[in-house]
RNA sequence: GCGGGUGUGGCGGAACUGGCAGACGCACUAGACUUAGGAUCUAGCGCUCCGGCGUGGGGGUUCGAAUCCCUUCACCCGCACCA
């Protein structure tokens, strides 16, 4: 053993034992053995072209933390890592620098794998996947073609951004404020004929099942809202002159009466229908143009003015008060939720409430309680019906429930649940995507490639700029798209868009199970033994789309009986972003980002990977500080020393065994809770006991690199062996402590007068009531304000407190 | 607008189930060591008129509130073709 000659100088070990870990495969996984599974997953990342940013190592470090734990606890853990790299940035960047986006693809993740491998995390690396490999994107397509198979997936018109001058779709991120990113033109919603997968079939299970799973709260409810399930009415409302009555959902059947007059989404079927009635159609047809050009995001902003145009010459009948209502369209009245047009009760809805006052449209009061010339008066829960014969008299409630059964009854009104949840939109126009495995045949339709020529492979071209006509790239290379029909033989023309990148990010967890397989997306037996995954952690940003989508997948694979399991997770956590040093969202463009490459450099691995994890509450964002990163390393220069000082005794001594048993159980429970931070903390405290000590003992050493191991692998690995241990540190056994030596015998209470702190006590952690009145009371300061008063009361929470109600 | 979340010292944060607010770290101040210090060590560190006051603001429940209730303000994230 080398004592009091070196100093801690991490990029001289850290290497080192990143080579050993390789070397000897310590982290590479074997199904074979006799021990309970535990499979961590963190999102695999984007591999853009800037590289890792300090925000990535995160919750990577996380769950590496307890990856590395849970091995040291017994369990056979598979924590993999790959890349999701299909996307448009490659594909800008690319057409922009004139590389083909595989050659940007695989240099990025070659700089993202070094990045990471610098930083020590417990990856499996004989199983990365990566979403562009046309043997992983083979299943991709394989799963589609199911999908498909089962009716899940057909097409549709929706409508895309277009930019009139650049000629192109536009993803949303690339519009800014109803214009091209690029060329500041304006961008119209241009109507496509696109793939579209059912989602919403799954609506009602991927609520359900929810209460099976381990998720945060805020996720639940954040996707719960976002499938928006709500029960209701659709109700039929005669035009005149027109057979086909006007339907609309409503959750407030009850306020029938008040619905003065109707709204019509402006691409509502029935204004073309009814063109020639419409006597102001020039007008009507000038704001269905306008409308065409914003966003359904932009529409339902509400800061802006209500807009609308009646539709003259047609009306509608309310039919439980026979009135003649008046038809309007406007743009707060989306196509894409329930029917397109609703029933507006402008005296119980805040919107339709300001529509009619803008348009000076009758507003009629059906609820009492509230002062509908004001506002709108919308609860539920108060009031009592009135103005409408039907159920005047009861509670809104009640009247739902009423006036639903009389629709039913008359023919006119439907019980319906709805969602506020689309069906996914499947097709992109680009060429950096799995290509879409179909082929159309004027005889046959749609026909699926074959499973055996799968996959169907991305044609290598010079130009993958998306054609003039909106079409994708693909379009344009003939000889790829004309091919025969798989069915009948004869000419067939293969689908030219390609998948969104959500789909590759759907289903990769399972790949990670049997990465090699080509018989299999992953071999049954893989996916029996892996499934579900124990632990997943990734962005409160993914929660409504990725985490949703890969949901909905899983959920069809276990239907067509691929995947053993309803739920792919049975664990989501969430971290917080990490910010810049001046507290705003870390980008290229302000000039904030932090690049661990760096940080790794001056400071070690260990270094960074501490601070991540003590940086604040993992959950929340938090800005980066350089400053704090100086603590962290100062920390692990403590512990290096400290080896001068460790003396060859057993056990533990006398004056620190509480405090390690204290540290052994918080840190083992924090780093299972997400509270990395005090875990760490406990750990400084100890280590500064170990200084105030002046010496520690074989065992509290060792056991002290034990427990920061997860966190710091590389300087712990390297003070083991100094202290000539067996190495890797990875196959000894996680501390375990003793419940009853986490208490010391003697503590301190506090002791209140009428809720304030007078005095202090010190009593055993045992003592009852009694027994701590008699030293409470004998103590000077707290008898300097009970002295000559009256006891009213007195409280004792053992261990706590002891509050004495004096007047 | 809709949905989700967050507010505690100069800063990041801690506080079990309603029980001593500010653990731990940073910054800062003073001292020690030193040719030197962006090193290390020691001590101090919410505010204060020294009575008290303090967890975004106001009100309430309670012996006791950062924690529960009501109300209000501010900020952050997502919104379906960014990933």
């Amino acid at each position: 053993m080398c004592k009091g000659t070196s100093t801690y100088q991490p990029n001289r070990i850290e290497k080192k034992w990143q080579n050993k870990w390789e070397e000897n495969k310590v982290f590479e996984v074997d199904e074979s053995v006799d021990k309970p599974k535990f499979y961590a997953l963190i999102e695999f990342p984007y591999p853009s072209g800037q590289g890792l940013h300090v925000g990535h190592p995160r919750p990577y470090t996380a769950l590496d933390v307890v990856a590395r734990k849970r091995r040291m606890q017994g369990y056979n853990v598979l924590f993999p890592m790959g890349w999701d790299a299909f996307g448009l940035p490659t594909e800008n960047y690319a057409i922009k620098n004139k590389i083909h986006p595989e050659k940007v693809t695989k240099d990025n993740v070659a700089k993202f794998k070094a990045q990471m491998q610098s930083l020590g995390f417990s990856f499996d690396w004989s199983r990365e996947v990566n979403t562009t490999d046309p043997g992983y994107y083979k299943w991709t397509q394989w799963i589609f073609l199911k999908l498909f198979e089962k009716g899940l997936a057909y097409k549709q018109e929706i409508p895309i951004n277009w930019c009139t001058s650049c000629k192109v779709g536009l993803a949303n991120e690339e519009v800014v404020q109803g214009n091209c990113e690029r060329c500041g033109a304006e961008v119209m919603q241009k109507v496509k004929n696109q793939w579209m997968l059912k989602i919403t079939e799954y609506a009602d299970r991927l609520i359900q099942d929810l209460d099976e799973v381990d998720y945060i709260e805020r996720v639940k409810t954040q996707q719960k809202n976002w499938i928006g399930k709500s029960e209701g009415v659709e109700i039929s409302f005669p035009v005149q002159g027109e057979e086909e009555a006007l339907k609309v959902f409503t959750t407030r059947p009850d306020t029938l009466y008040g619905a003065t007059y109707m709204v019509i989404s402006p691409e509502h079927p029935l204004v073309s229908r009814m063109k020639q009635k419409i006597q102001n159609y020039n007008e009507v047809h000038e704001y269905q143009h306008e409308a065409a050009k914003k966003s359904d995001f932009e529409r339902s902003e509400m800061i802006k003015e209500k807009t609308g145009v009646e539709l003259k010459g047609i009306k509608a009948i309310n039919p439980v008060s026979k009135e003649e209502i008046s038809i309007w369209i406007s743009d707060y009245v989306l196509m894409s939720y329930g029917t397109g047009g609703i029933m507006a009760v402008p005296g119980h809805d805040a919107r339709d409430w300001e529509f009619a006052k803008k348009f000076d449209l009758p507003i009629k009061e059906v609820v009492k309680g509230g002062d509908i010339e004001k506002e709108a008066f919308v609860d539920v829960d108060e009031g009592i019906m009135v103005n409408s014969p039907l159920i005047d008299g009861l509670k809104p409630k009640d009247g739902i429930e009423k006036i639903t059964s009389w629709l039913e009854g008359e023919g006119l009104g439907e019980r319906k649940v709805n969602f506020k949840l689309r069906d996914w939109v499947f097709s992109r126009q680009r060429y950096w995507g799995e290509p879409i495995p179909l082929v159309y045949c004027e005889e046959c339709g749609w026909v699926p490639v074959p499973e055996d020529q799968l996959p169907v492979e991305l044609p290598k071209v010079d130009n993958y700029e998306p054609t003039d006509d909106g079409e994708s790239p693909l379009a344009t290379i003939h000889e790829w798209v004309n091919t025969s029909c798989p069915k009948c033989g004869k000419d067939g023309k293969r689908e030219t868009d390609t998948m969104p990148q959500w789909a590759g990010s759907s289903w990769y967890f399972l790949r990670y199970m049997d990465p090699h397989n080509d018989k299999a997306l992953a071999s049954k037996e893989r996916l029996d033994y892996w499934l579900p995954i124990d632990w997943y952690n990734g962005g409160m940003e993914h929660t409504t789309l990725h985490l949703l989508y890969s949901r909905f997948w899983h959920k069809f694979l276990y239907d067509i009986g691929v995947v053993p399991t309803k739920e792919p997770y049975q664990k989501r956590t969430s971290h917080g972003m990490i910010l810049g040093e001046n507290g705003e969202k870390m980008s290229k463009s302000r000039g904030n980002v932090v690049n661990p490459d760096e940080i790794v450099e001056e400071f070690g691995a260990d270094t960074l990977r501490l601070y991540e994890m003590f940086i604040g509450d993992f959950e929340k964002s938090v800005p980066w500080s350089m400053d704090g990163v100086k603590g962290c390393r100062r920390f692990l220069d403590r512990l290096w020393k400290a080896q001068d000082f460790v003396v060859e005794r057993k056990g533990f001594s006398d004056k620190l065994e509480v405090s390690m048993h204290k540290t052994i159980k918080k840190v083992s429970g924090d780093y299972e809770r997400l509270k990395y931070n005090t875990g760490i903390a406990a750990l400084m405290t100890l280590m500064n006991e170990f200084y105030d000590s002046g010496e520690v003992t074989r065992d509290e050493y060792l056991t002290f690199l034990l427990l920061l191991n997860p966190v710091a692998p590389h300087i712990t690995e390297e003070l083991w062996e100094n202290m000539g241990q067996a190495v890797p540190i990875t196959d000894q056994k996680w501390p375990e402590w003793i419940e009853s030596k986490t208490v010391e015998d003697v503590i301190e209470i506090a002791v209140q007068v009428n809720g304030r702190v007078r005095g202090k006590v010190l009593v055993s952690p045992n003592a009852n009531q009694e027994e701590v009145e008699k030293v409470v009371m004998d103590n000077p300061d707290v008898k300097a304000y009970t002295d000559g008063k009256t006891i009213v009361k007195q409280i004792y929470v053992p261990g706590r407190i002891y509050n004495i109600v004096v007047k």
